[in-house]
DNA sequence: CGGATATATAGACAATTGTCTATTTGACAA
DNA sequence: TTGTCAAATAGACAATTGTCTATATATCCG
C-alpha cells in the first residue's frame, strides 16, 4: 500500500455515520436500504459515504435486481492495520509479531 | 477504546502533513524545530498539527529548555490498530491471531 | 535587564467535507 | 408501457479543517 493510499484509508474511517456503515456491513452483506433504516441519515447520504468506501476499497459490491448489496472487505483492513503498524510502530512486539505473520 | 476515540484516531491520521510529522517522530525524539526543517510549512502549522497528535494521544511530549521534544506512541498505535481489526475485520485470519496474542 | 531563540496561540481565509432536497437512472411488475 | 421502488447523482449550504501571518509566552544568555 502506498502512503497516499494510506491517507485514504484513513480518511475513509475518519467519520462517525462511516464507521457505523461499516459496522453493519462488517459481517454480512447488506443493502442501501436497510443501512438507512438502521441509521439516522437519508438515503442519499448513505450513498455518498458508500462511494468513499468503495473509492477506498474498502467495501465489495453485488447488485441483485433493483437492489445493491455491500459488504466490507476484511482483509483490506488488516491489511491497511498492519500497514499502519509498521509503518508507525515498527518497534513495537505486537507488530513485530505480525510482521512475522504476514511473512508465513 | 471507545468508538468515538476510534473515529478520533482516524481523523488524526487523516492529514498526509501529520503522516509526514507521525513519520518523523516515530523512533526517536524530536524537536518541533526539526520537524519544521524537514518538512515544507511554517512552524506554527507544525504545532497545530502535533497539537492534534497530543490531543489523540499519539505522541508524548518532554520539553528540555527552550525546545520540546515529541515522539510517537507506539503502543497506542498498535491498540489503535488492533481495535480497529477486531472492529472491521473480526472474521480475518490475521486478527483472529492478533487477538490471542492481545489475551497473552 | 534586554535580546535572541523555540514554541504555542489567535485570527483570517480558502478548501474540503457531511448533510440535505431534488432529480435521474435503472429494474421490476401489473 | 406505465407506475413503483432502489440507488446514484447533482447542487446547495453550513461546519470543519489545513494553512498562513502576526503575536504572545517562555527560556536562555550576555
Amino acid at each position: 500500500m502506498t502512503n497516499a493510499n494510506q491517507v485514504e484509508f484513513a480518511k475513509a474511517l475518519a467519520d462517525e455515520t462511516r464507521q457505523k456503515i461499516m459496522k453493519l456491513c462488517c459481517c454480512e452483506w447488506i443493502s442501501v436500504s436497510d443501512i438507512v433504516q438502521q441509521l439516522n441519515v437519508t438515503q442519499p447520504t448513505v450513498s455518498h459515504h458508500l462511494a468513499v468506501l468503495r473509492e477506498a476499497g474498502l467495501v465489495e459490491v453485488r447488485e441483485q435486481g433493483k437492489q445493491t448489496f455491500y459488504q466490507l472487505n476484511q482483509k483490506r483492513i488488516t491489511d491497511c492495520c498492519g500497514q499502519l503498524m509498521i509503518n508507525f510502530a515498527p518497534e513495537d512486539e505486537v507488530t513485530r509479531e505480525l510482521i512475522v505473520k504476514f511473512e508465513e
